[in-house]
RNA sequence: GGGCCUGUAGCUCAGCUAGGUAGAGCAUCUGACUUUUAAUCAGGUGGUCAAGGGUUCGAAUCCCUUCAGGCCCGCCA
């Protein structure tokens, strides 16, 4: 039975139905980013990827709704916020300063996200759409069909029709917030509107003076860009929602084919620590990002269908799905793998967007990663750590950037997530307030003794540790127990034989010998 | 009030878009090596495929009903 993957499914039929195939995805920055925005970019960019690995010219572009007005002043903003309601957010000062505006400065670190995600798209501001006069068409339509869309929406959602709706909302030239337009006025390209700060003014649908309202001007990206095929989430696709509305504004107002519907499933983030529980905090998207390899974070999303929830675990669950991540690509390079697994193979194959590595990269195993990270304070200390244990020579520049980037995500998994069991502190000297007993001491003594001109390697380790504690009255556990503490001031850590291998054979054998004196 | 999705091993999920003997990883157990600890290898245990009915020679898979869980729309008409 061959199975095929859900991207390649959907890419299939978005080939054989399109000519010119162009997906389309986007975000509206109002505010805090979250995962799932994250799930509509990958999404979106492996139809497109898996579309053109069908020999397809395809685009993927990324809409950034940066002309939508700030609904309200959400509490993570400054109270002087209250006054930017209603404006478009293209026009609201950076909150921080630091970048051109409101829009820019919520997006920004997604866009970066989403660009070390390796999605290649075109990033399109919504503002600058309207700025340019690319709605002006469908907004002259809106305005010559309004009873026409006022019945649709009135069908479509069962609600009662609102004679009053407007698909196109100017901004006021005084105030800057949006407003609503006076129908009979109306010739192209102008309306007049009256707006509640008192101002009559008069817009011109060719400029950025004004934005069709959701339902109309979603339809209006599509024809305005051909959209083949689109991933949106649930909420769109509800009954009665926007996507129900939106087809039929498509064919009826603007005489357009709708776009092949992709819905997915929202992202819940759980496994949250105890810790951070009790401080009430969560984890946010930025988190997610900064915590997962970019190419883990692709995978994860691959691996299951759209239609499925995702529980982002934060804890443990991240090392397992790094795991996995490494052991796909071990059996992709391997060529041979079972049919059940050729499903989480393929999400690998798709991860890499058209740019499989030609050979197998290097790989640390991540959890090993976790405990090296621990060991050496900056990125360099990591490689001479590895280098101990590993054979370095073969990394390639891109690999060094691999471990790099997982270094970080590491280490700030590390700072705020992790939990307890995992970590551990390599103390400079013995822990503070560690009582030794004689036979400790003695034991470290022989200890000392027998390391002194063995090779530092892990099995080397292992057996001396191993006798050495038998043969003392701590006995082989006690001597693990003992070790951990005066390392790192603990009574279990990460095994003994690669980690005291991946450190500095002199400073564990000075700890010991202070441990015997 | 309406709608969508999900339910397969302890956990995360494949398998449903070709109907044909139920699968993988993790966890757990056992054994390699005289090294029990968070980076080895090999094997084992483990499931009434949520429940019931229907179609079929044959159903996890297709149809109907029920139950459970998650979520969305009704706040941008």
């Amino acid at each position: 039975m061959i199975t095929m993957h859900w991207a390649d499914v959907i890419a299939k039929e978005v080939a054989d139905t399109c000519d010119h195939p162009l997906i389309a995805t986007g975000i509206s920055p109002t505010g805090i980013i979250h995962v799932g925005s994250l799930r509509e970019a990958i999404t979106g960019e492996s139809v497109r990827s898996a579309v053109e690995g069908l020999g397809k010219d395809v685009r993927l572009i990324y809409l950034i709704d940066s002309f939508d007005p700030l609904r309200k002043r959400y509490d993570f903003l400054p109270p002087e916020y209250e006054q930017y309601v209603g404006m478009p957010i293209s026009r609201i000062p950076c909150p921080c300063g630091k970048h051109k505006n409101y829009a820019h400065h919520f997006v920004q670190p997604f866009l970066d996200a989403v660009d070390s995600l390796g999605v290649k798209c075109e990033i399109i501001w919504t503002h600058e759409l309207y700025e340019e006069g690319k709605f002006a068409e469908a907004i002259d339509m809106t305005f010559k069909k309004r009873q026409q869309i006022i019945q649709i929406l009135h069908e479509v959602s069962g609600k009662e029709a609102n004679p009053d709706y407007a698909p196109y909302n100017p901004v006021c030239e005084k105030c800057g917030r949006f407003t609503h337009p006076i129908f009979d006025t109306y010739e192209f390209p102008y309306v007049e509107y009256q707006c509640t700060c008192g101002h009559h003014g008069k817009a011109d649908v060719r400029k950025g003076d004004g934005k069709l309202t959701w339902r109309c001007e979603w339809p209006a990206k599509w024809m305005i860009f051909g959209t083949s095929a689109e991933p949106f989430g649930k909420d769109h696709a509800a009954a009665g929602g926007s996507y129900d509305t939106g087809k039929r504004v498509a064919a009826e107002i603007y005489g357009i084919k709708p776009p092949m519907p992709i819905p997915y499933e929202f992202v819940q983030l759980k496994g949250v620590g105890q810790m951070h529980k009790s401080l009430g905090c969560s984890v946010t998207g930025l988190d997610a990002i900064n915590m997962t390899p970019p190419e883990v974070l692709n995978y994860l999303f691959l691996r299951v269908n759209p239609s499925k929830a995702i529980d982002y675990d934060s804890g443990l669950g991240i090392l397992d799905m790094a795991d996995e991540y490494d052991r796909m690509e071990r059996l992709y390079f391997a060529g041979e793998h079972t049919e059940a697994e050729d499903n989480s193979v393929r999400a690998y194959e798709i991860a890499q967007h058209n740019h499989v590595p030609k050979q197998l990269p290097l790989q640390i195993p991540y959890r090993h990663l976790v405990n090296v990270a621990q060991m050496a304070p900056d990125f360099d200390c990591v490689l001479q750590v590895l280098d101990r244990t590993e054979d370095m020579s073969k990394a390639t520049d891109e690999d060094m950037k691999r471990l790099e980037r997982r270094v970080n995500c590491v280490r700030y998994w590390l700072n705020g997530f992790a939990p307890d069991m995992v970590k551990f502190m390599v103390y400079p000297t013995i822990p503070p307030g560690l009582e030794l007993t004689m036979n400790d001491k003695i034991f470290f003594k022989e200890l000392v003794n027998r390391m002194n001109d063995c090779n530092w390697d892990s099995k080397t380790i292992s057996n001396i540790i191993s006798e050495t504690g038998k043969a003392s009255p701590l006995g082989a556990k006690g001597a693990f127990k003992m070790i951990y503490s005066v390392l790192i001031g603990k009574t279990a850590g990460p095994r003994l034989g690669p980690f005291l291998a991946s450190m500095d054979k002199l400073f564990v054998i000075n700890r010991f010998v202070q441990a015997a004196s």
